[in-house]
DNA sequence: ATATGAATGATGTATGACAAATTACTTGAA
DNA sequence: TTCAAGTAATTTGTCATACATCATTCATAT
């Protein structure tokens, strides 16, 4: 060990240490979800501290979702929720858009979508049929020339699936890439002509393989269809980005 | 639409309007990654606003990994990082952490890891497999009372596996999973005899796959030895979370 | 030329005051 | 008595000022 003179510059900031307190206090349910913290005065007072460190301490936890706080009432322990989860995942992605992130989303929805599809065959519930029907009756009647809407339906249809397998935990990795889709789309060469008809045959016959749990089907029927769309990709992408 | 009512009170504070701000300055680019802001006293004139106002807002964007704050030098935009993504993942499962949970981190290893084993072989460099290798001679001359380590190895293996993919989505989805399996640990009853050498000849083999690049195989490996897994846990499952 | 230390400038904390929103209470009328 | 409107008290949000603490810059002495 010749790092004798290592790790002293990387002392906390009192607020940063007031955080991970509560941090601490909540992640041990010593504060318990839905509970009313102590007022900030309270708090002040048995932490020792003055209102500034306090206060930038919980401004800290409420970003990250840990606690809520409402003007006026109070600072609430709060659940934190599935959406909390994929901001910040929407956010890292958002950022990270490049043409690296683009081939492993394809790469991703390739080996997960199929067992995906398969996992919501066997677990979907009736009404997860029903929105996948409302979606596929809408995407038939939409007008060809709207490819925004188009290409929209087209997402929602998939992250029902994604929905319908009833893990939360295929949703968190899934909505995130869903949501880059759209931005993906401007990354090919203009439009892709015919793939409507494609993309309803598919629809439907994934849907049909969901709605009789028929779950080997449902992976075959997705993985053909992300092998289509994985060659779009590749043949169609804008030089800059190929 | 009969939420005509809703949507007055969500005003924001003047603190998060100048956190959506800086926020939207930095998805836009107009703040470029690694650069210095200005300083506070500079900020709170040209928006007007007092530093306490400015400060709390922040401290919210760095709560999220989107500004570095250092003492005495000043803030920067940083790069949001894989570790800041899965961080709030691990809180929300830490927090979750449940019977359901449980679960559903079974299901999504049966279902996703024997394809990342698979792209894992077709992707690894020779770095991941000098990794793979190590860990298992690690594994095999653990002593097996230390069933601390021998657990640790093996979670270690899994998840070199899953960075051999080079899909840092991959890796974002799973090692946070990953983290959680010693706290599984717990919920099964004592300790399960005879598990080491499976353990050791399926590591042997799922390695030898990956070098081989023979992806198929690597696949089928994995299946068969989750498979076991998830069967370990069914049996051995205690009453209360069964 | 190098190293020490002072000066400067940055963020961190403390305090006091007031604004704005919510909650609790009081009071008055039916 | 009951209910409602208005008022008071409580709580968080913002501002202003002062000083502490840390990092950088610069001058100076060796």
């Amino acid at each position: 060990m010749d790092d004798i003179f290592q790790n002293i510059g990387n002392k906390l900031t009192l607020s940063q240490r007031i955080e991970r307190t509560l941090e601490n206090a909540i992640r041990e349910k010593k504060l318990v979800v839905g509970s009313k913290l102590p007022t900030e005065r309270e708090m002040c007072e048995s932490f020792g501290v003055s209102r500034t460190a306090l206060r930038e301490a919980l401004r800290r936890l409420s970003a990250r979702g840990l606690v809520t706080i409402q003007k006026g009432s109070g600072m609430y322990v709060s659940e934190i929720n599935i959406e909390d989860a994929m901001d910040t995942l929407n956010l890292y992605y958002d950022l990270k858009f490049d043409k690296n992130l683009l081939s492993q989303i394809i790469e991703v929805r390739y080996i997960f979508e199929p067992e995906i599809a398969k996992l919501a065959a066997m677990n979907r519930t009736k009404k997860d049929l029903d929105i996948l029907s409302r979606n596929l009756v809408e995407f038939e009647k939409c007008n060809p020339d709207n490819t925004q809407l188009e290409a929209d339906l087209d997402n929602k249809f998939h992250l029902a699936i994604t929905k319908a397998t009833l893990n939360p935990i295929v949703q968190i990795t899934m909505e995130p890439i869903f949501l880059l889709l759209p931005r993906m789309r401007n990354y090919i060469y203009g439009n892709i002509e015919g793939e409507k008809p494609h993309t309803i045959k598919f629809h439907k016959d994934l849907l049909e393989a969901v709605r009789k749990q028929d779950g080997e089907r449902a992976y075959s029927i997705m993985k053909e269809h992300l092998d289509r769309t994985r060659e779009i990709y590749s043949k169609h992408m804008k030089p800059e980005f190929s």
